[in-house]
DNA sequence: GTCTATACGACGATAGAC
DNA sequence: GTCTATCGTCGTATAGAC
């Protein structure tokens, strides 16, 4: 164990809580993962480039790929060494479930992963956005059938008259969609802050911002009081 | 103007209704323009190739640099070319609206767009969350200064007690997320449907629901009404 | 304006010394 | 396991004939 030509980027993360745990020394194998899971979340895949990657957790290029045997192999790894915990967040509406708990239980799950692991979000998300025709094979599966189950779930709620009549599958995207843009402003839209500003997220006020939108909008109207302008 | 290997691919929109008009006979640029909304939508920036515009053009690859310099330059075209109606739609609430109309205009703004434009849209979108760096600066300069307008305009209404007490910056976020929610089952999620099933989209019911769930999260709490399960 | 041929660089991936 | 050197491919972009 040598490379490591900059010491200054062994294990760069941008807070010491965030991902993965920041041990000084990390096995080889993790320490890639984790470089490729920052490099992946900034670029993108397809822009992301093994030398980057290389470059980021300090190796030369050849290490990379001697780990993991290709661009496309390493990144299927990122996934599947990501994806558990986003099966549990984002899919864990069951039918026997109190709507408003089991919602509020979800956009709270999904907002901790988003604040405990910001670049393996990123990276899930943007993949799930895709299509998440990446997942291996086992795991997109299971995911499918467990999406399906959501569906269901909430498709059920709303035929027993608990949540308002809406489409069930995009109801689902839609609340995905609104935990996401409560802790995306670090990530994205420089226009609507400064320049680069990325300050710290306030978690609890982005939860507390997503639950109550949603749940407002989820529930059954129960009266339609609409306040005029003074 | 010769061009035109195959005759097959010479405009391909999937609906004659989509993105520009579908003029059999277009200028050159504006033929490129529109293979080019097409292919980056479908790849992303960094995945889409220029053999690949002038392909699906119908073009040998140096005509599309001849009329743009360089995948960069074509790219901020395409964005030029199409960011005016996303100011409108996107932006135009103002401080003397009465919030439900305006969110509820918006909205629909956004859907008719989505509807209209598929592929410029997902686009423009695209690039929106990626903090609309590539934008030309004279556009970037006033879509920076209209968000600090929506955003004025939402905390105004906040302010006054006609919205939720919410950020105001990550509500603007979460409306386009709904609303654009509510329409990328087409684009994205195979993993909900079936494989690769691009059905056509119920716009008329993808706006009532994001305005659903929109307003009722919106609106200033009336009865905090909880049914319980039977 | 249109298009063939090609320059040039970057990237993914491999060979092979240590 | 680690790393230097390098190969083949494909990307953007250009030169220059028509």
């Amino acid at each position: 164990m040598k490379h490591n030509k900059d010491s200054t980027m062994y294990i760069m993360p941008f807070d010491p809580k965030l991902d993965a745990a920041p041990a000084p020394q990390l096995p080889v194998r993790e320490l890639i993962l984790h470089a490729a899971c920052q490099v992946f979340a900034h670029e993108g895949y397809a822009a992301a480039t093994v030398s980057g990657i290389a470059a980021k957790a300090g190796l030369p290029k050849p290490n990379v790929l001697y780990y993991f045997k290709s661009k496309d192999k390493l990144y299927a790894q990122v996934l599947e060494s990501i994806a558990a915990p986003y099966m549990d967040a984002c899919l864990c509406l069951r039918a026997g479930d109190e709507p408003v708990e089991a919602l509020t239980r979800t956009v709270l799950a999904m907002v901790r992963l988003f604040e405990r692991q910001p670049f393996a979000s990123k990276v899930f998300m943007v993949e799930l956005k895709e299509g998440a025709t990446r997942l291996p094979p086992a795991y997109a599966e299971r995911w499918s059938t467990r999406v399906r189950d959501s569906v269901d779930c909430l498709r059920h709620w709303v035929d027993r008259g608990l949540l308002a009549s809406m489409d069930p599958e995009h109801l689902l995207l839609s609340i995905w969609a609104i935990a996401q843009s409560c802790i995306s402003l670090g990530w994205q839209v420089p226009a609507l802050r400064g320049r680069d500003q990325l300050e710290a997220v306030d978690y609890a006020a982005a939860t507390q911002t997503a639950t109550r939108l949603l749940l407002q909008g989820l529930l059954p109207a129960p009266a339609d009081i609409r306040r005029k302008r003074a």
